[in-house]
DNA sequence: GCCAACGTTGGC
DNA sequence: GCCAACGTTGGC
């Protein structure tokens, strides 16, 4: 079982609108080490849900993968926003998984909380400039985010 | 294959 | 809205 981490914009797709929809793809992607990542999830993998550009940022809740990375459809909408004119049916560039809702934490646990952790300081998340949408994080710092989501 | 220009991300 | 970081594009 291996653990990640998640950003979206909760106006675009937050942990309330995965709670109603119980599971949903997460397409739109277009960044190849994020695409990469996606392929090596495996099904039950957990996932935090991290909500970006938003007052605080932080962690809002746990998802799982619930379906292995499949092309992402939305690579082959003309008229949609993440069109990719290179991409083909019979090649597709882009592939995504699907998550499952988890739960959403009682409490968002803000970036800079997650900065004063000590468990946390090598967190992908954390360095410098990282704008890597889709992250690993490891059992440990995992571990750590679930132990301050009950506090 | 280099690298300048450009676009995007995302915290602040 | 600003801007630093950094990925991508395209001319050469």
């Amino acid at each position: 079982m291996r653990y990640w981490l998640m950003k979206t914009e909760p106006d675009a797709f937050s942990i309330d609108d995965l709670k109603r929809l119980k599971k949903d793809a997460w397409s739109g992607v277009r960044n190849y080490q994020a695409r990469n990542f996606m392929k090596e999830m495996r099904l039950g993998d957990l996932v935090l849900f991290y909500h970006s550009s938003t007052t605080p940022p932080g962690v809002a809740g746990l998802a799982k993968v619930v379906a292995l990375a499949h092309p992402d459809e939305t690579q082959f909408e003309k008229k949609g926003k993440y069109f990719d004119p290179k991409a083909t049916k019979a090649k597709p560039i882009w592939h995504c998984v699907d998550v499952g809702f988890v739960k959403k934490f009682p409490r968002l646990i803000p970036l800079d909380e997650l900065r004063g952790v000590k468990a946390l300081k090598d967190m992908v998340l954390l360095r410098r400039g990282s704008r890597l949408s889709v992250q690993p994080v490891t059992e440990k710092e995992f571990d750590g985010i679930i132990k301050l989501s009950q506090l």
